[in-house]
DNA sequence: CCCGTGTGATACCGAGCGGTATCGTTTGGG
DNA sequence: CCCAAACGATACCGCTCGGTATCACACGGG
């Protein structure tokens, strides 16, 4: 449906993009919503207003453009972890916390549409499919970060710590998709500060 | 392949059980290791020893046989919320922690084949499918035992301290998957018991 | 003993899948 | 201005999917 007659801007809902970055937004509304393996190829190419052709001009295979979109979505949390380990230099308490608040804000949307990265290791075949390894790749390099920025905010047993939050981000997650936990943000930021403050807290405050 | 002569007792893995539970245990070990989507109803019924045919005289749909499926999961884990409930009662700490050791020795088991409802959820289409609704229905009853055990355990906010060890308990599960965390099970077991501990915790404790 | 039910095997159906080929038409840089 | 490259459209390929129909046979209760 919706034909794009001598319409030269905006036609429908992606703007005039290149096909390329048309494919991979309309994947990634489809990927998230309807989970990656039941999406067809043929359906991202309608949504992004272009055909099969095209979408195999760009991308080699269908798990190519799985993977693709998958190494954005993972692009786009290190850049987070970027921007607060810059916003806040040297005060590991921030970062994490910083950390916690932007998977706190993207709760509502995990809560719609579902978390990429657990959505789509469901559908993917055998445990060695390059999009499972980027993946872990990327699981394993946030938990690195995450135990530097707590040894950084002063926690006894860094790895410990990091481990506990991890927890918390992803179980908050989930949580928030199939809606056992209401008010899953606030709960989250409260949870992760009542960590940070027990794994920095004295020895005197451990043993009452 | 593999055909059964006339062999009585156990023939190939599943042995001689009705042919129900032969493909409820077959569709098990299949929608796990590979996604809900990605199995075919042909493959479970070649591993569960029978066709294509006998699986649809007991089963309307494989929509139908995932739902069932997970229904029995799902009764798996409220036998255990029983069987903790039963073995310590009145006693809410023990219970949570009972839980939490259920979960934390399941996690293997889930880091090479995943769990069911996390798995099953991303393949399934639509926030409408009855599958869907039942992960809902099961996970908010679980939160709701939760926090009654909570409440025993002496928390002064049960609904704060479930919500924290739902976390805790989900995403355990998630991180045991993407091998992210290591010793999940022991840092799982611990975290809990410190929630615990501060849920309950004197008011001279929390205000240092 | 015999008959009805559940079973296993096989063949089949339409539909949709991922992926390819072809062919005008648009378009923008040299 | 022009030509090659990229585009949109369409038809097609082999395959597998979920689901159905048919049929011979095993077997256990009346």
């Amino acid at each position: 449906m919706t034909s794009s007659p001598p319409r030269p801007g905006r036609d429908s809902r992606v703007a005039r993009l290149p096909p390329r970055e048309r494919i991979l937004d309309a994947a990634e509304e489809l990927f998230l919503s309807e989970g990656v393996r039941a999406v067809g190829v043929q359906a991202i190419a309608e949504r992004a207003d272009t055909t099969k052709a095209a979408l195999y001009r760009h991308f080699a295979t269908k798990d190519a453009l799985i993977e693709e979109w998958l190494r954005i979505v993972a692009a786009g949390y290190r850049t987070t972890f970027d921007r607060v380990e810059a916003e806040h230099p040297d005060d590991g308490r921030a970062q994490v916390l910083g950390v916690a608040r932007f998977v706190a804000e993207g709760l509502p949307d995990i809560a719609r549409r579902g978390c990429p990265f657990v959505n789509s290791f469901a559908g993917l075949p055998g445990p060695d499919h390059p999009a499972r390894r980027l993946i872990e790749t990327h699981k394993a390099d946030q938990r690195r970060r995450l135990t530097a920025m707590c040894e950084r905010a002063g926690a006894h047993v860094p790895d410990d710590a990091s481990a506990e939050i991890t927890f918390l981000l992803e179980g908050a997650q989930i949580s928030a998709q199939n809606a056992s936990v209401d008010r899953a943000g606030d709960r989250l930021m409260a949870a992760v500060e009542a960590v940070l403050d027990r794994a920095t807290a004295t020895r005197a405050d451990t043993a009452p």
